[in-house]
DNA sequence: ATGAAAGCGCTAACAC
DNA sequence: GTGTTAGCGCTTTCAT
C-alpha cells in the first residue's frame, strides 16, 4: 500500500542503508547508485515517513507555537512572521492557543514535550508560571515573545513597554490632562505590569496623584476594553483622556466611549498601544507603534539560532516601540511634531 | 533520562502491555493493578511518547490546517473555531499558511502527509487543483471551509456566495446606481467566482451592461483592494457605487476611495463582503454578514463526523449570509428597513 | 563505499 | 486478566 523505504531500496537494487544516506545527502556514495536510487524514489513516489525517522533520531523539524489568543489580529502578525522563518528553514509550525488560560497552556506545552517538538515559542499567560522549565529540561528550548517569563530558562522578544509608557502617557500629563484612565492587560502579563509602570512613572514625574477608580485591569480583549471603561466611566468624575494598554483593549474602549457620547478628541483623548488598520479614518489619537512582524521574527530567529547552538547564552531582547499621533490621515513620529 | 512505559511497568511490578492497557482504559484490568500503574505514572511522571505511538497504530491525533492567509483577521476566526472544536476532540492542530500560493499549497500538504495528520482542513488556492487527491487516496479525509475545491473528493463548507452578492448588488441597482464597480479575488477561487456570478446575475435582471473596466480580481488582501481600486478609479467615469469581495479588500478600497478624495456614501456607496470591526464609527454602508465562526466550526465537525464514520457520503454545507447596512452606528438587516 | 541488523517507544496479537 | 513478543519505518553503528 504505502512505499516503504525497503520498497526504493528494492527497486534500485541497493540497500535501504544507502537509501537513507543519498536522501540525507550524507556523503560515501557513488554517484551511479545516487541516481539508480533518486530515479527509484521519482517512480515509485516515495515520501519518507516523518513519524518513523521523528521516533529513531528522537526530534522533529517542527516547532510549537503557543499564542495566548489567536483571534487576536495582533498576535497574528507575530504567528505569521514565525511561520514565515519556519518555513525558510524547513521547519512546521504547531499552532496552538492558550485563550490566556494556564490549564490550557500547561496541557499544551506538555503536549509539545509528548510531540518532541524542536522548539516552544509561546506568549506566556501568566509571569510567574514555570511551566517552561519542564520543557527546558527536557532539553526542548523555548523562546517567549511579546512577553516574558520569570524564570530565567527562556530567550525572549519584548518591547521597551515602561518607557514607551511612560513617554506616551507624560505626553497626555504635558497637553495638560490631569485625569487620565488606563485600561489595560491584567499585572500578571508581563505587558500589563510594565506598561502600568510606566503609567505610574510618568504620573509622579508630573506630580500627579494615581487615582485608583482610573486604572482598570483585564484580559487583552475588546469585550473586556469595554466593559472596563464603562465601570471607569462610571467614577463619579470623568477622565480627559485614556490610556490603553492593547490593541483589543482600544477597540473596546472605544465602543464604550462612543455609545456613551463622548467625541474623540473633542470629549476625551485617546492614547493608545498599537496601531488599528481603520486610523486613518478615525479622530486624531495618540498611539505606540510596536515592531509587531519583527517580534516575532527575532524571536523564531532566537529559536532557530539555540537549535543549532545550544548553549549560547541566553538573550532578552528588547525592541523599540515608538510614540506617534495621527494627524489628518497620517502617521507621524511625536518627535515630528515641533515642524 | 526520559521515563518510557517499561520504567513504569517494572516500577509497578507489571507488564508494560498492562500499562498500555490501563492508558487507554481499555478493559480487562484488575483494578488494583490499575491503581498501581497510576500511581507509578504519577510519581515518575511518566508521559507517552507521542511519536512512538503515532508509529504503531499509524495514525496522529492531529488535524492538519492549510489556510490561505493566517494574517487574515477573516480566517482567523475560522482557524479560532477549528482550533475550539479540536480541543474539545482532544486533537491539536497543525497551522500551515499557503500564502495564496498553490506551490506552497502542494508542499505543505505533503507535508501533512508524511506526518501522517488524521485529517485536513483547507481554504484551496485554485479551484482546479486537485493536490487533495493524493491526501484522500492515502486514506486522509480532507474538508474545504470558505472555499470548494473542484475534484468531488472532499467535504466543504461554504456561505451562499452568488445569492446573497446578487441580493447585496440588486440593492445598489435598485438605489439607483447604474455604474457599479466591483473588486473582486481572482475567479480561480470559488469566492471570487461565485460572487462575482452573482454581480453579474444582478446587472443581468436589471437590464444593466456589464463594464469590463468596472471589474478587477486579485489576491485577497488590502494591498490588492487598493491597487485595484486605483486602477479602478482610473478609468473615463468614476462609479457611483462600489462591491467589494472581502473583508481585506474593503480595507484596500476604502483606503483608496479615501485618499482619491471620495466621501462615502455621499460621493459613492459601498457594499462590502464581511463586518469591519469599526464600522460602527464609519459612515453608512452596506454588507454582508457571514457566519464567520460557524464556517470553521462546522468544518471541523465535518471533519470529525468523517473520522469516525470514514464512508459517509460526501457532504457539501452551505450556510446562509444576511445582507445588512449600517445605520447610526447599528447594524440592521435589510429586510427591516422598511419599517 | 555498501549492507546487515539493532533499536527508537509504543501497541496489539497471541499465548497462557 | 496478564505477559511475551513482533513490528510500525526509519537511521546509524558496525562489519566488510
Amino acid at each position: 500500500m504505502t512505499v516503504r523505504i525497503q520498497d526504493v531500496a528494492k527497486h534500485a537494487g541497493v540497500s535501504s542503508a544507502t537509501v537513507s544516506r543519498v536522501l540525507s545527502n550524507k556523503p560515501h556514495v557513488r554517484p551511479e547508485l545516487k541516481t539508480k536510487v533518486l530515479n527509484a524514489v521519482k517512480t515509485l513516489g516515495y515520501q519518507p515517513n516523518r513519524i518513523a525517522r521523528s521516533l529513531r533520531v528522537q526530534q522533529t523539524r517542527i516547532i510549537g507555537l503557543l499564542i495566548s489568543d489567536i483571534q487576536n489580529s495582533f498576535f497574528n502578525i507575530i504567528v505569521r512572521a514565525i511561520e514565515d522563518v519556519a518555513y525558510k528553514h524547513n521547519y512546521a509550525v504547531f499552532l496552538c492557543n492558550s485563550d490566556e488560560n494556564p490549564e490550557k497552556e500547561r496541557f499544551y506545552l506538555n503536549l509539545f514535550k509528548a510531540e518532541q517538538v524542536a522548539g516552544v515559542i509561546l506568549t506566556p499567560t501568566d509571569e510567574h508560571n514555570s511551566s517552561c522549565e519542564c520543557l527546558r529540561s527536557a532539553g526542548i528550548p523555548v523562546v517567549t515573545v511579546d512577553r516574558k517569563a520569570a524564570d530565567a530558562c527562556a530567550d525572549s522578544v519584548v518591547t521597551n513597554n515602561a518607557d514607551v509608557s511612560e513617554q506616551l502617557v507624560s505626553l497626555l500629563l504635558t497637553n495638560g490632562h490631569t485625569r487620565v484612565g488606563a485600561v489595560l492587560s491584567d499585572l500578571h502579563i508581563t505587558t500589563g505590569r510594565e506598561r502600568f509602570e510606566g503609567f505610574e512613572r510618568a504620573l509622579r514625574k508630573h506630580g500627579v496623584a494615581l487615582d485608583p477608580a482610573f486604572i482598570k485591569a483585564g484580559k487583552p480583549t475588546s469585550d473586556d476594553g469595554y466593559e472596563l471603561t464603562k465601570e471607569l466611566l462610571g467614577a463619579s468624575e470623568l477622565p480627559t483622556a485614556m490610556f490603553t494598554g492593547s490593541k483589543h483593549l482600544t477597540l473596546g474602549v472605544l465602543r464604550a466611549l462612543y455609545e456613551r457620547g463622548l467625541r474623540v478628541p473633542d470629549d476625551i483623548e485617546v492614547a493608545a498601544f498599537d496601531r488599528l488598520d481603520w486610523m486613518p479614518y478615525y479622530p486624531d489619537m495618540f498611539f505606540v507603534e510596536q515592531p509587531v512582524y519583527a517580534l516575532g521574527q527575532r524571536a523564531a530567529q532566537l529559536l532557530f539560532r539555540r537549535l543549532h547552538h545550544q548553549d549560547a547564552k541566553l538573550e532578552q531582547l528588547v525592541l523599540p516601540s515608538v510614540v506617534k499621533v495621527m494627524r489628518h490621515g497620517q502617521a507621524k513620529e511625536v518627535a515630528d511634531l515641533s515642524r
